[in-house]
DNA sequence: CACTGCATGTAATTTGTTACATGATTCA
DNA sequence: TGAATCATGTAACAAATTACATGCAGTG
């Protein structure tokens, strides 16, 4: 199948572990698979459509304000294979990096404050994956999956980790670069 | 602008480097930008050709059997323009966390190949990084650029390093979840 | 009653890939 | 001369985002 069915994946994972609305899956995917995950609501709404018509899902009763979505055992085993399929990766396109490996047009000082920013979004994540830690601790309800929730979290930590290791690294080069430039002017004269 | 203009970023920084053809670009990306950048074919030639209408590239003469371009000076301008834009991140998509984290329906046999699998990967990036950096090392044509590609194969390289601390701790924690199971079946019957 | 948040959905647009068509040059 | 590689481009398709349209329910 070389179709993407990615997005099937995902939302029918999250379903495998609660029964929620369109809009719920939007925040829980955002919020707990939001660091190596994304997905946007005109991708939720159109799939899950699919998905119920496939038999995958069903509308579940009870709840009048919002439909909840519940997985079936049809859409069990699906997700199941979609699991088993190997994972297609998606191109790279990191930004930051492009700018950096284009550095001499965009000069040593303005890399730096890249880096500098990029530093600061690591530490961010740091922060937030040290949350996200700590609630799946807290919420019991969790118990069969948390072991494999927490290896998601380690790979953003350890992530996370290498991008402020490598920033270090990048900073002192570029300090580096920048006084290599300097020490050219022997007059000390500003130029620019 | 919220268009992309990505693209034009890559092509015009890889013809500040140097001038080429479109096939040569697509190569010259795909070798070093690669660890961190994609672009293709159906995105090189219109891409080219929209520069070229702005003014932004040229066709140099002489060489007959391939169109060779080369960055003008506004081209020059619009580069630096556009890498003093803000990065744009693009969505994380990684199937190997997202089968992980439904890794309880996969099963700790099955993630444990996946980790394994990236953890393989991850070391043959790390030494086409090696080789990518003897390379820069060999070229003295590339003296200014030099510094801040090094800057981006250290970011792979931390990336890479990362990646399989990470796998080796998720393998750990895999065996660990497998034993349990297995000390579970206290007869050492075979359920499933 | 107006505002905010929950909720569902569609349409337009962007973005990018893949596959195809085509041809020149080089080398065995 | 036939195969491989270099080269240029287009067309069809796939994937995904964004913005928009709409409405309900609770609350100050």
């Amino acid at each position: 199948m070389p179709r993407s069915d990615q997005s099937q994946t995902a939302i029918l994972g999250a379903l495998s572990i609660m029964p929620m609305s369109g809009y719920a899956l939007r925040e829980r995917i955002r919020d707990t698979l939001g660091h190596f995950w994304s997905e946007s609501f005109g991708q939720i709404y159109p799939t899950l459509a699919e998905l119920e018509r496939q038999g995958m899902v069903r509308r579940s009763l009870g709840d009048s304000r919002s439909t909840t979505f519940e997985i079936t055992d049809v859409g069990i085993n699906r997700l199941r294979e979609l699991l088993a399929e190997p994972a297609q990766a998606s191109r790279p396109r990191n930004g930051l990096l492009l700018r950096l490996f284009f550095g001499a047009q965009l000069g040593a000082g303005r890399c730096r404050q890249l880096v500098l920013e990029s530093r600061e979004q690591a530490e961010g994540r740091l922060a937030g994956l040290a949350t996200a830690r700590a609630d799946l601790m807290g919420d019991p309800g969790l118990a069969p999956d948390a072991p494999y929730i927490l290896l998601t979290i380690s790979a953003g930590e350890h992530s996370a980790r290498a991008a402020i290791d490598w920033a270090d690294d990048a900073l002192a080069a570029l300090d580096e670069l920048e006084a290599e430039a300097v020490s050219n002017i022997p007059s000390g004269g500003d130029t620019e």
